[in-house]
RNA sequence: GGUGGGGUGGCUGAGUGGUUGAAAGCACCGGUCUUGAAAACCGGCAUGGGCCAUUAGGUCCAUCUCGGGUUCGAAUCCCGACCCCACCGCCA
């Protein structure tokens, strides 16, 4: 959510920042609203004041002459009611017009609300403008000795590669069949060794990014109620996103939602929580299980393991002060560590700085890492893909965006509360990682070698099939 | 699923119609004392918002889970919602 002061003094700032995410919202109206709702406000407020203090005044003198009533009788009895008619006629009238002043009021605010919570977190100045992800800039690539994606696969090996889907589909390792049996469209069912190597890089994503970079491992909730989501800015822009459970209509207290991302059991851990300063920063990493509807996706990425309903992910988030530069600090090391990450797998990757247009509303900048899959991309003459990089992480930077909506915040030196800042990014997500592992992988003879840094959790196995 | 009990400030916990924004304790901050610390003692200590001053602050409004209602006046009474706890039943 964005700071309404902020808004007030410097509205174009915002209509300029959703007009670059090509995000449609009336920030004039809303800014509009919060004046008339303002000059409403105060004037209630004036009203209230006065009544107040007449009561203050004539409170105790009515509870007096009430009590003397119960005693009296005849012409006595008669003038106290007089005296008690005539002191509680005062403050009556006000309440007529404060009443009416708050219905006033009350029709504004559920429009303010929704509009307050639709404008975007506008995109900081050195974010590139841009419409889509093809206005996306590259600002970094990396690959390991072994395998430069700038040659062919067949270059680099010396035979044509198979795609992960017919590489899972030779080893038996995923039935996407009995997936959609069971569950349909974009469903599968990981099988066997499938199932295995895809525990094993979550394992390995879980060590790795708490015991070597001190981020606390949590389980967290993935069904949530609705709060959560719009706390951690998912909702309302992203509802269509999500699955949901519809309790109420059931007899249950609430609904509640599947989470797309830890990154809304992480961040809500701490909703509503005045967070001790010294504490800062926290760093912490969950994995979970993710779904997501696709809705809008419809006929994209609609074969393999690419684009599915339901994956598993290791994701990190930092919580730290209201600081640019240390949030932008953060945002460098979180990305360092998905590098790592990727250099200790051995797979080529790429970073690419988000243009303005691919940012989400709550973000301020965004740094996708895009890891190289043989299999993807435009056929090349044989009829056979050329290989293209896709996504595999997403790195946020949000300022105080998100906390603010979950109401998060610390005390500065001043004793004054503060938003917090947050970030984060992906660690891990499986199985779409298990594309470029298993095509970089696999061998002439069909079988796939296990990458060194994910034997351990493999129990030692050094390949699969072959 | 059944039956009870309960939601008050950072925490514990008083408070059943009228200076109660709210006792007390703990925690925290400042001071006295001390070589220093602890203890003791003294003082301070909620949040959000509007308006004015913007260095300090002043002032008004709201807030005792939330939303309605009764009342001249509600933490206190009534209705609803949500949440939590206990016991029983079932159960990975």
């Amino acid at each position: 959510m964005i700071d309404v002061k902020q808004l007030r003094s410097d509205p174009q700032r915002f209509i300029d920042g959703a007009r670059d995410k090509g995000i449609d919202v009336d920030v004039p109206r809303l800014v509009k609203l919060d004046e008339q709702m303002r000059a409403l406000k105060t004037k209630m407020e004036e009203r209230r004041a006065e009544q107040n203090r007449i009561s203050k005044e004539t409170g105790p003198q009515i509870g007096k002459l009430k009590g003397q009533l119960k005693s009296a009788s005849g012409q006595a009895k008669a003038a106290l009611e007089k005296q008690i008619r005539e002191l509680e006629e005062r403050p009556a009238r006000l309440k007529g017009e404060i009443q009416g002043l708050g219905e006033s009021l009350a029709k504004l605010q559920p429009e303010f609300d929704a509009l307050l919570l639709s404008v975007p977190l506008p995109p900081d100045p050195d974010v590139p403008k841009g419409k889509t992800a093809d206005d996306n800039i590259e600002i970094k690539t990396w690959h390991p000795k072994w395998f430069d994606p700038k040659k062919s696969f067949k270059q680099n090996k010396g035979f044509a590669p198979k795609t992960h889907i017919e590489l899972v589909r030779d080893l038996g390792l995923v039935s996407f069949e009995r997936g959609v049996k069971m569950a349909g469209t974009r469903h599968y069912v990981l099988t066997g060794e499938g199932m295995r190597l895809h525990q094993a890089v979550l394992r390995f994503a879980l060590d790795f990014i708490t015991t070597e970079h001190g981020f606390k491992a949590m389980s967290v909730p993935v069904i949530v109620r609705q709060e959560c989501m719009v706390g951690t800015g998912f909702f309302p822009a992203g509802r269509e996103q999500a699955y949901h459970i519809e309790e109420t209509s059931r007899g249950g207290g609430h609904d509640l939602y599947l989470t797309g991302t830890g990154e809304v059991g992480l961040m809500g851990f701490h909703q509503d929580e005045i967070l001790d300063a010294h504490s800062l920063p926290l760093k912490y990493a969950t994995v979970s299980t993710c779904f997501r509807r696709e809705a809008g996706a419809a006929g994209k990425d609609t074969a393999g393991l690419y684009r599915i309903h339901q994956f598993d992910k290791v994701e990190q988030v930092v919580i730290c002060g209201a600081d640019e530069a240390e949030s932008r600090a953060w945002h460098k090391k979180m990305i360092g560590i998905v590098e790592e990450l990727l250099q200790r797998l051995e797979l080529p990757y790429r970073l690419l700085q988000c243009c303005t247009g691919d940012l989400g509303p709550k973000n301020a900048d965004m740094i996708d890492v895009e890891s190289w899959m043989p299999g993807r991309g435009p056929d090349g003459a044989d009829g056979r893909p050329t290989g293209a990089y896709g996504e595999t992480h997403s790195a946020s930077r949000l300022y105080d965006f998100q906390c603010r909506r979950l109401n998060m915040r610390y005390k500065d030196e001043k004793g004054a509360s503060v938003f917090c800042h947050s970030l984060n990014n992906t660690v891990l997500a499986s199985p779409r990682i298990l594309i470029p592992i298993l095509e970089m992988y696999q061998n002439q003879d069909g079988s796939v070698t296990v990458p060194t840094a994910l034997r351990p959790s493999m129990g030692g196995a050094q390949r699969i099939g072959g």
